[in-house]
DNA sequence: AAAAAATATTTCATTTTTTGGAAAAATATG
DNA sequence: CATATTTTTCCAAAAAATGAAATATTTTTT
């Protein structure tokens, strides 16, 4: 609960230059990993190819790739000679996730969130029809919004709520609206799905979404979504105030944020944009 | 696992001995790929622990590590000066998923089949003998199974393992046997090779097979191949949850669910089922 | 059908890089 | 306050990586 201080106890020798310094770096693992990227990035190539995109010469390049294959971080497709990334690597990636959860990957930067918009900054999950806040960073102002993490909301009139349903499938949303249909909070509350349906339309090209007073009267939210690896998107995150701070006049700029800071919680934990068509 | 039809069109110079070993090795770039596996297993380490894990003398691991920060591979936690697996290496380890198309392509089945049966969806490929879990699509129950991706496990008590198994010739599943064992992890594990193939052989009638508590007690599994262009079981779609809710009495109808969605991720990739006799 | 081009792998002499021991600079501990 | 840990930097010795060229194949062109 407590503003984060800068909490550091480097034992040992602290490092140098805090400005350019030496980057002490091993070239043949600098080399290694350059190599590793962009496999990643090409999906696969052959040694030539990667020969041209690195700039490496091919022996170089040839003893680079043994080394990998022999650990399993890179495959060789004998039949077409083309190198891929292995198994392995994907093994090692993996104890990433298992260190990162959302949350704790978007606290720096939801806080910032907060500090750029000087509005509170949540993030939300999908669970079962219902979006549930699992985090939250609040505002110095006195009026403020506010949600108990493990909070249960409504996905039709929520900000994160719209931002993960514009994600889905037309079928998909249905079966939701289906299951938990469309209860009215507020006069402004989205009812009809039409209108929810060019509503999340309107979100999904814009790349945030507005809840406009639609679940608690005089108060606003802009959300937009987090996307996993398979570019699935798993939470959201939000800046919600009352109106008269949120005024729609400050849409274009709040919204360009959030849907900034969602994408770096993206990238943070390792996901991927959808490619949109 | 293919049958042995050996495929080359080996371009270039041959690669000298098939049994010896050119052992064609980058020093640095082996230790750094050493560092990363340890790295990866233990989760997080200190400097000094890391030195004494892989018997490496610190001046050398610390120049390994920084280079590897450099490139986002691992991550320093200030504050506890603790190493950890980074963003990069995730990123690169994905493009092995997306390689393996079947994981892209699988996905919104499996999730269908999440929905259906109500229980956490699988999905797991053979690497040596192992099977290696690459994908997940979580139930809502509050009980659930779960596996890290990237987490290998014993094929022959595993659900997807022995589906996997069963499309296999004797002689192979007998190399793979002779070769890994037999381990047993609780009472129901099978241990004697004739009850095994009992199993593969009903297995593969069925069309899916059954880890009935054969891994961890309290958990039941059905599992289903997935095959390739050339009718190659590459990978397996499973369903886990506790035995309470997965009961023998409801295998007919989630077993029909699971073989359904396998064969429809072949489809998907193009795979081919195989004839049967 | 033969010759030429393309490609992957190996060899090897050269020199750049890596390496590990030790020192340095800080914190932690007693 | 002194000593022990721990991480980081320094440095000279030497091992290891490097790239050009050679080699053994396959594919393409003539």
């Amino acid at each position: 609960m407590a503003t984060e201080i800068e909490y550091k106890k480097t034992r040992g020798r602290p490092r140098s230059a805090p400005g350019e310094k030496p980057a002490t770096m091993v070239q043949a693992l600098d080399r290694g990993l350059t190599l590793l990227h962009t496999l990643a990035e090409t999906d696969q190539a052959t040694l030539t190819e990667l020969s041209m995109q690195t700039g490496m010469v091919p022996s170089t390049l040839h003893r680079l790739l043994v080394t990998l294959q022999h650990h399993g971080v890179v495959d060789l497709d004998e039949a077409t000679q083309h190198w891929t990334i292995g198994v392995e690597a994907f093994r090692i990636g993996s104890s990433f996730v298992r260190r990162t959860k959302v949350a704790e990957a978007g606290r720096p930067i939801m806080r910032e969130l907060m500090e750029a918009t000087g509005e509170t900054a949540n993030m939300a999950i999908a669970d079962d029809g219902d979006v549930v806040f699992i985090s939250q960073v609040e505002t110095h102002e006195t009026v403020r919004a506010f949600f108990w993490p493990g909070t249960r909301g409504a996905i039709h009139a929520s900000g994160i709520g719209k931002a993960l349903l514009a994600e889905l499938s037309a079928e998909e949303v249905k079966r939701i609206l289906q299951k938990k249909g469309l209860q009215e909070f507020t006069p402004n509350t989205i009812t009809v799905p039409e209108k929810l349906f060019a509503d999340l339309d309107e979100a999904r090209r814009r790349g945030w979404s507005v809840d406009d007073e639609e679940r608690n009267l005089g108060m606003r939210c802009l959300a937009s979504p987090i996307f996993n690896q398979f570019a699935e998107a798993i939470a959201g995150v939000s800046v919600s105030g009352p109106s008269v701070r949120v005024t729609p006049a400050r849409d274009e700029e709040i919204g360009a944020m959030v849907k900034q800071a969602a994408d770096a919680i993206t990238r943070a934990i390792g996901g991927r944009l959808p490619e949109r068509a």
